[in-house]
DNA sequence: ACTATATTTCGTTAATTTACGAAATACAGT
DNA sequence: ACTGTATTTCGTAAATTAACGAAATATAGT
């Protein structure tokens, strides 16, 4: 699987997962500790997740039988990255100023 | 309209989108000009023009019959805040440290 | 082997998205 | 009023998304 700006992007136009990935912010939680603070069908969650994963925005550890989901913040800095090139050119340009 | 974050990340999940934003970074441009540089019907990047729009992060000035576009930046710096806040506080949290 | 807990997968449904070509609208010039 | 240019709207089709509950899977403890 390889991720695209698409997937990440595509991933935060959800309000239940950036939701999540606000919730994942303070602190790594498990599958069922986000779905008590969160109100959607554990089985919707899950399909959540998996957007997550793979736009590589959350990253999982396994123990047990508990999924810990945390947070992948080079992606998120891959993203501000991009935004920032967005409009960064406007203002090298001497033309533009008036 | 009100215009939400979720409107603006699903409107930069597209690659198209995306690369509409691109050329206005360096100069406004008009619908015809942008059609010219993208490979998709005139009437699906009127739609693309439209997300845009809803989404805030492009405005229009209309001038006799041609409509030029531009970038609306602070919509991206309000993402670009928002992406910050998401790992931010990870750093504040002392016990956090190892 | 059995039970309880954690999480995902499956099947389904409704809504949204993206694309196209054809037709419609808006304006400028003649 | 007519023509050409710029752009959008409409109708349609295919693909994707988001939600649910029920069933399946995986692991730990007994």
């Amino acid at each position: 699987m390889i991720y695209t700006m698409s997937d990440a992007y595509q991933a935060l136009s959800s309000p239940v997962r950036r939701q999540i990935l606000a919730l994942l912010k303070d602190k790594d939680l498990s599958a069922g500790e986000i779905s008590e603070q969160i109100d959607v069908a554990k089985s919707t969650l899950s399909g959540h997740f998996n957007v997550l994963k793979s736009a590589d925005l959350v990253v999982t550890i396994k123990e047990g039988t508990t999924i810990t989901y945390s947070l992948n913040t080079s992606v998120i800095e891959d993203l501000m990255n991009g935004l920032f090139n967005l409009f960064d050119k406007k203002y090298e340009k001497p033309e533009d100023k008036e």
